[in-house]
DNA sequence: CGCGAAATTGAACTCCGTCAACATCGGTGG
DNA sequence: CCACCGATGTTGACGGAGTTCAATTTCGCG
């Protein structure tokens, strides 16, 4: 699982966890920044629960997931926890983290995970030497803000309900991306205590909320497969619009129109960095 | 008020509006990035309430806020609205924007303000072209993501208390870094409702805290000056770590460890940007 | 089969939103 | 200089969305 060439094997195996349905592609690893860090990334496996950055401590690496499930996430001092995404394959972890004497939050693997890490000045020499890089992160990090606004927005603005759906939505969308959900349903290695803790919410109400949809025919939870029985009616009650998921690709911005359709992205961008 | 030399012309000039009481310093201003623009950005004065960016529409430009502040937000469906950031001196409007086919944000300026507009085509050259100021922006872009969580934080899982006190801090904080708040006291053009709005919570709730607040001695609101009687208490309620406003230098993240005290963060970077 | 984690449900409670009225203030025109 | 007016600030009463606490069940896994 080490290696310099783990990165394109991962494009050709199955992840063990967070099982794709279709043929297991990770498209957007493919690109630029995955080659570049490829070469000075050192890939390993990790077992779930695995602290890749630890809050409060010097984080010195970033890490491109490619394969599996972390969550980032700060503990507050009464305990509770907010967790503030979800990686997935394609995001960094560390970014954020590491521009700070004292890392803000931790992040730690959801499920088995294989991850490259790059030390931090290596990764700096790198944006030194390639700008094309640089310019990708950046506009990458557009898109995470993005994703990270649209939570703000519904842990601040909408009431619970439209909350839990627009997250199932969310997640939906961003796995199908990846290659790891199909047209209405995918694995969902979360708890219950997790979504709670990522939208803001109380494990019983979010219970609550889940046996209501569920009683509507909205969505499905079985295994840890999570089942959308009605998309139409769900993203309805998400208010759920999945273009902030879907930039443009870098090429169209130096037009004023896009060239082609936005809803596919042309697949050549990473995903999304934290931490 | 137009032309390229206005960004130093700021630097020597009392903004009109967000006063400052220490001499005017724009410090974060000046640095490769702003000089870059500067060549190539037209620099306007708006009035309060221009839309900068406005959701929907395609949004082709990004503009550096040189002086005065503005919001960016969403209105949902049901006529609520999120604010999801406050842009100061040093930050940039319609970077995340730009990067959709419609906007998934609009931004409107909150007082007078000058700010250096440029195309996007243009900045996505200028990326190519100076290999630094994309490197400057991605990891600028950090520090946004690590500002916009830790509201998430404080909107998620913060009582509604703890969260103005928290959001007050990070005010006087980010206020002080451009050189628009003394040591306990800044200016603030914000209503009651643009708070609220920002962190989740309802006019008449939020007046209430603020009451509390005001009775117990801890902040004092006249005209528009927001005076702190009580920082440490405030700081305690409010659960405040400044450490996340406060990013290494880039120069740092080559060493293991920071050269200098990371509560100087070097003000050669810019602030942060949005939109 | 048995154990700990996670899911589920109920009941009581409370934080916070909604609604509505009123006060205050800055500006504007007479 | 005063009357007026819309926007903002302030307060009270009430209700409800969501939390807390606690118990029970189910599930995953050894």
């Amino acid at each position: 699982m080490k290696g310099a060439t783990a990165l394109k094997a991962a494009a050709q195996r199955p992840p063990p966890h967070l099982t794709p349905r279709s043929p297991p592609q990770l498209p957007a690893v493919v690109t630029e920044a995955a080659r570049l860090l490829d070469l000075t990334a050192v890939t390993r496996t990790l077992r779930p629960g695995h602290e890749l950055v630890s809050e409060g401590r010097r984080c010195a690496t970033v890490s491109l997931i490619i394969e599996g499930a972390a969550l980032r996430y700060r503990i507050l001092r009464d305990g509770q926890r907010q967790i503030l995404n979800i990686l997935l394959p394609g995001d960094f972890a560390g970014v954020v983290s590491c521009r700070f004497e004292n890392a803000p939050y931790s992040i730690k693997t959801l499920t088995l995970a294989s991850v490259a890490t790059i030390p931090l000045p290596r990764l700096v020499g790198l944006l030194d030497s390639h700008p094309r890089l640089a310019a990708q992160l950046f506009w990458r990090s557009a898109c995470e803000l993005t994703m990270l606004a649209e939570r703000l927005i519904a842990v601040g603005r909408r009431p619970a309900r439209e909350r839990v759906a627009h997250f199932l939505m969310e997640l939906l969308v961003r796995l199908q991306m990846v290659g790891l959900a199909d047209e209405r349903s995918y694995r969902l290695p979360l708890t219950q205590e997790m979504v709670a803790d990522t939208l803001g919410l109380s494990i019983p109400y979010l219970n609550r909320i889940l046996r209501d949809l569920r009683d509507e025919g909205l969505v499905r939870v079985k295994n840890q497969m999570l089942i959308i029985d009605d998309l139409r009616e769900l993203s309805a009650v998400a208010d759920f619009e999945q273009g902030y998921l879907r930039p443009l690709s870098i090429a169209d911005l130096l037009r004023g129109a896009p060239t082609g359709r936005p809803g596919i992205p042309a697949g050549k961008d990473l995903e999304s960095f934290s931490g």
